[in-house]
DNA sequence: GACCAGAACTTGACAGTGTCAAGATTGAGG
DNA sequence: CCTCAATCTTGACACTGTCAAGTTCTGGTC
């Protein structure tokens, strides 16, 4: 046991590791201050000597929780000679993946549980990193020239459509072919949507016209 | 008061509406049973007369909003002459705004709260319904001799993106321009995805047509 | 080496939550 | 009119997050 000293030596990492095993053996709900506590064998109080709150604590997961969706994204390295848009679709893929494959970390992530996350700049500042990794695969995906404003607009479209398959297959309304394994199907099903997205990218790419939309 | 009957009539109803004006009022994490109870004038365990669990009461509220979700899609009928692609971009402005003017009530609908949600049938349904209708404009727009399976793909991207836009901008993860009103800047945001995103889709019609299907 | 300020942790309490069992109240049908 | 099932209330239980007050340990100072 951890428990045979009473200073812990670094509890908070061991708090936030903690968290991450309850979400992946059990469930967000089961995730609770007092349960968390005991699963680290320290009394119930003794989180607030490092986080002021729950949601300080949850907010310090979800960082983390951002930190391994980045380093998903970012990939193992074998995407380097592939071409722009086959690394944007890899991403989105490792997007997909790390939702399904950890569906309760993905959900306290952004289950929109603090709604004050301006109060927590570590968290910030990671969810800021990976949105900066995937605008930069945009950027290389459309074509370094374009106009700024149409990349933000692409990055969102591509990051908005991304997340919401994620969101929907985890929240399973979207339903997945069962002939295959999930991870499977969501990777299928997300390379199928970035299709339609690509032809879109790609015309973005062949020349900024800015056809007025209204 | 209500309170002036012992048998509340229809507390079933009452108490949806109650947690809707919860929900309008304060927020997610406000709208709990005693609460609503003390809202609705009857004391905390009535609900259980009606539902059998918490779950139970907020997959009838989500049922309801889906009804009022499916209902702000389909718009006033001012879209009738429209062109498929723009009616397609109105239904999904229509998606965000409602998310947006109704953040809390969305969030509960998309929260994930229940997961079981095979256990309610009426939000199943609510569900399916709101999602055939977002497919039958994509058919629209798309070209109603598309091949099945490239439909679904479509229907999934666009909604996929436009659930995405919704959860980000209600989660606060894409910044808004603050020039304009919050609803504003929230359609510009859908519009110009689904700008992007619609080249794919037109692409995808140019390319039936060439198949020479009728 | 002894001491002590303060960090780290525990214990105990409080209000609030969802849920269930048992009793009170009511309206409808025989 | 009377019964009985539906409806609602009351009271309890275990659980939650949070705080205040004590206890135990550690690092630095004389």
């Amino acid at each position: 046991m951890t428990n045979d000293v009473y200073h812990h030596g670094d509890l908070k990492e061991a708090l936030v590791d903690g968290a991450l095993r309850i979400l992946d053996a059990e469930s967000l709900k089961a995730l609770t201050l007092r349960r968390l506590a005991r699963e680290v064998g320290v009394s119930h109080a003794a989180p607030y000597h490092h986080f002021k709150d729950l949601n300080a604590l949850l907010a310090a997961v979800a960082a983390r929780g951002f930190g391994l969706l980045r380093a998903a994204m970012s990939g193992d390295g074998s995407e380097a000679e592939m071409d722009a848009f086959l690394r944007l679709q890899a991403a989105g893929k490792a997007y997909v993946r790390f939702a399904v494959t950890q569906p309760e970390l993905f959900r306290l992530m952004f289950g929109g549980r603090w709604r004050d996350s301006s109060g927590f700049p570590e968290l910030r500042e990671e969810e800021r990193l990976a949105f900066a990794a995937l605008e930069e695969m945009i950027e290389g995906a459309t074509g370094a020239s374009e106009a700024p404003s149409e990349i933000g607009s692409a990055a969102r479209a591509a990051w908005a459509m991304v997340h919401g398959i994620a969101m929907l297959i985890v929240d399973a309304r979207i339903t997945l072919p069962q002939d295959k394994g999930l991870i499977e199907s969501a990777e299928q099903i997300t390379q199928e949507a970035m299709g339609v997205l690509g032809k879109g990218l790609r015309s973005l790419q062949r020349a900024s016209l800015q056809r007025g939309e209204s």
